[in-house]
DNA sequence: TATGAATGAGCATTCATTCAT
DNA sequence: CATGAATGAATGCTCATTCAT
């Protein structure tokens, strides 16, 4: 019966996507435990009940903001181009495409989600099944694959490839919680971190 | 009038603790929004109202948990250690020392304070203020000395440090989230990230 | 102005059919405050909406399974024939069409209404007034016939009335309540009814 | 810790009587789903919470009210009394008893709680297993004695138990739906049922 | 008439906090 | 200071009912 009229499905898709927008202003801007639902009803401008007819309950709308920011596209693409170009330049692209993924409200929207994903276990258990242990399969693909043409040198694939992305992850962290610094030279950290990644502190220090 | 009793302090002090050890376990195990009062009170073995002789409300408990981190001691001391051994010592020694601070309800403790750290704007700024900045001071001091003796190439200090301080946070939260490559190679992490964070991943590869 | 047409009514009335047939079974099986009209609705094969348009509301419903029970046909007939036969074969014959009455989902059926009656002050005024009265009146004008015949003795014919029915409701209710012994033994009621009612415990007992 | 205080004891006994008491009044006037916390609270004088500090939810009051019914004591009494006098006598007794115990607002109430332990499967078993089926344990021993002393002739006495108790069951449920006979001549019930119940209808009507 | 999405009033329940003892 | 019973504001969620299509 659902889905048997295409408009029906996409006025559907419409409405929960109207919805999902509302729920991150609102999060973002008070909170998720702070945020009502009627808050977020009004901000959507339907009435409390309507947002059950689309989510389960409250924490479905974190899981719903949850997908989307899983569903950023083409995440592979960057690592394939990243055989045809240098290891470097890969680095600095990921890193731009990864925060640009965030858009306007991100950095907020990304704390509200992350401190729900800390508290709630199960909310923990998807954003890990879903969003992280996936893109390490892939990632560790990529990796393994430079290790063995040589671009990088041999290293735990699986453990370097964690601690470069927990790098990133902590550097997203660092700049939610405000530090200043993080939030003035943001735009270097592409840079930076690639630097750093590739040479490390010593670089060619013995040159 | 006996509030400049030292016994009567040394008491108050003592009660303090208590709750604050009762909230830790409490917290570690439900969740600090899940938690309540009275299971801290339980857990403490003092009544529901004798916790607000110590602490004003519930979300000071959580702020006494950050203070304790906080004053884990003697931080500066593994800076001035590297001083006079290798970076790289340092650096495994750093990563073992951090991480070990957190004892045993460490990791479960870390993700409640986290959880709350991120959803509370006033604790954010706290944390911020008093445990993240300070320890940025410190380190860039040390930093640029190393930089001046050589031992490491020439970086931006303050983005670099962040990266690298980053990378430890984001492995915290990966191995929080529940990553089980993390967790089972947890040990190994020292060593890894000392020797990344030295080397890079292009490491000699003008040899 | 379509309303006079004859196949129209018949087609109204065929959808109140289905509507109340899908209501009982519902309510047989959720309980009438835990079933919804989406419930409803789902086991009639009609939208939520339509309903509204053959019952003014929820209670409706039950006042709709009340009148079907109320219909029972030709309750009269079974008082007539005992005009002919002795009123044991009478008590025995009554007793069984009363609870053959019920049905399939029967008993759940009417603990359902029974327990809406109860609580429900309108409907229990309706129920008494068109189900418990009428049967009264008729009732009581055979009872009486059969004292002037001598079929029985002389008794109050309100009040045994009432005892005689109530014992056969108490007995259903504490079939529905669950007694074990009614659930095993009902079949042996008609017999055993009868003859307590005609003979009283005592009984011919100084025979 | 508990009744450590045997004043403290005393002071909750006396707060779940007074709730239960508001309790009773307010669901015997509004039916118990149309009677909100806030009702009882307020008819109790005490503030919604308090309710929960003494009963675990809503349906506990129910459960409150029926043991209350339940503790009637001395049942047992009368069917002692019975052993030494006739039976009749005893039926009579009984009878009043029975109706006696309901009290001032006894009716109301048991429509009340009969209305939920009918709609509630949990409450139903707790009725019949805590109230219904002991008393029949109980009644069934004594009337075998009688059987056994040739007070009553034989007779199937579980069903013939239920047979007589389900006459007062249904005579109840009759003046509580509001039969306007029972209410006018409720007071020579015990005499025409304990008449009807030993000598039948047809009683010695060819002497 | 049929539909079913939208509505929003309504309510049980929780729990941080207070305060009389 | 310690207690813990009392408080009552706050909120997620349900579901009967409506009404535009």
């Amino acid at each position: 019966m659902p889905d048997r009229d295409p408009i029906q499905a996409q006025l559907t898709e419409l409405r929960r996507s109207q919805i999902l927008d509302a729920a991150a202003t609102v999060f973002a801007d008070k909170g998720f435990h702070n945020a009502t639902i009627k808050d977020v009803a009004k901000a959507a401008g339907v009435a409390d009940g309507t947002i059950y007819n689309y989510f389960d309950n409250k924490d479905a709308l974190i899981l719903g903001i949850l997908d989307r920011i899983n569903q950023t596209p083409e995440r592979e693409s960057h690592f394939e181009a990243a055989s045809h170009t240098d290891v470097a330049a890969w680095g600095r692209a990921y890193f731009k495409q990864r925060y640009e993924t965030l858009g306007k409200d991100g950095f907020k929207l990304f704390q509200v989600v992350l401190a729900e994903v800390l508290a709630n276990t199960e909310l923990r258990k998807l954003y890990v099944d879903q969003v992280i242990e996936p893109t390490y399969v892939m990632a560790e693909k990529y990796f393994e694959e430079w290790m063995r043409d040589g671009k990088i040198r041999r290293l735990d694939p699986a453990l370097t490839l964690r601690a470069i992305s927990g790098m990133f992850l902590g550097l997203l962290m660092l700049r939610i919680m405000g530090d200043p610094v993080l939030q003035e030279h943001w735009d270097e950290l592409p840079d930076v971190t690639a630097d750093l990644i590739l040479k490390g502190i010593e670089g060619n220090h013995n040159e």
